[in-house]
DNA sequence: TGCCAGGCCCTCTTTAGGGCCTT
């Protein structure tokens, strides 16, 4: 009787969120006892997206939705949605089992090849928001850089070395870290560039990945959900850009350009996980450990 | 705009070639 009462809750839970359009602020569902319990993936993000018009509807504003009208279309904030609420109170009660942490990871570097070039920016978020849900660093290459400005910048007193910003972000993941369960850090195209990257700045530096970081590759996500789900994206379609315009996500600009991109596959992430109703399980299942990376590097 | 590296995927072919995707 209990499945049941689950199954119409979640059946009646899509209809209402696919009659108002605005799926995205709750995404992973789990039943808790006899209760449907909603699970944001974000909650302080600044990415927004667009509704037509026409579905700005008298339910929408009853349920307090924040919407502004910035252009010629409304767009609806997600962060004062009634399922976060619950999510914030549930958590301050520290009632939700959580499985795993998520962080949206997106790096910036001098190059594309992960043995010769060196990582110049690490932005990181907490997709379930709250205090200090973001990381952000410039990072000392101690190379020269080809564009002057940015050099710079980089190279500016303040600006950590690698060396010194690892435990920096050792420090923040553990803070986000729910009781020693997995953290699965998720990244566009993270298993060909952003994952070999910061494996091997790890070890170059004497760090080894703790077992309980997963690495997502949103990339090969989004290739494979999107498909099954039937709302097939052409081939060459999957850029993080061609997703967010897929999607009709809005992100706000931000001088922390690779910020930009986490907000962005913030907010990209929401939505597949949505449409593919796959749960953190889900995303623990198709995650992988940093061995992968390593047996890489020690074959060469 | 294209180059850079490299793993994955698709297509066309059976072992190879080319495009995608990231800075």
């Amino acid at each position: 009787m209990k499945h049941i009462m689950s199954f119409i809750f979640l059946r009646n839970f899509y209809h209402l969120r696919n009659c108002l359009l605005i799926g995205a602020n709750s995404r992973l569902l789990r039943i808790h006892s006899n209760r449907c319990i909603v699970f944001p993936l974000r909650t302080y993000s600044n990415v927004t997206r667009r509704l037509p018009l026409r579905s700005i509807t008298p339910h929408i504003i009853n349920l307090q939705f924040n919407i502004s009208i910035a252009s010629k279309e409304p767009k609806i904030s997600y962060q004062y949605s009634d399922p976060i609420k619950l999510y914030q109170a549930q958590k301050e009660r520290d009632t939700i089992d959580q499985p795993a942490t998520i962080l949206v990871l997106d790096l910036g570097t001098t190059g594309l090849n992960s043995k010769t070039d060196k990582i110049t920016e690490i932005a990181i978020r907490d997709v379930q928001g709250g205090m200090d849900s973001k990381f952000y660093t410039l990072v000392n290459p101690e190379v020269t850089l080809k564009n002057h400005k940015r050099n710079e910048l980089h190279t500016e007193s303040g600006v950590p070395r690698m060396e010194e910003a690892i435990p920096r972000l050792l420090k923040w993941v553990e803070s986000r870290q729910i009781n020693g369960k997995p953290v699965i850090l998720v990244a566009h195209n993270g298993h060909c560039f952003d994952f070999p990257f910061l494996v091997r700045a790890f070890h170059e530096y004497g760090y080894q990945i703790h077992e309980n970081w997963l690495f997502l590759d949103s990339l090969h996500l989004a290739r494979q959900v999107l498909h099954d789900n039937g709302t097939k994206l052409k081939r060459g379609n999957h850029k993080l850009k061609d997703l967010v315009k897929f999607f009709n996500i809005v992100v706000e600009a931000s001088a922390q350009k690779a910020m930009v991109d986490v907000n962005a596959l913030c907010a990209v992430l929401q939505q597949m996980t949505f449409v593919s109703k796959l749960t953190s399980a889900d995303l623990i299942e198709r995650a992988y450990t940093a061995s992968r990376y390593s047996t890489r590097r020690s074959s060469e």
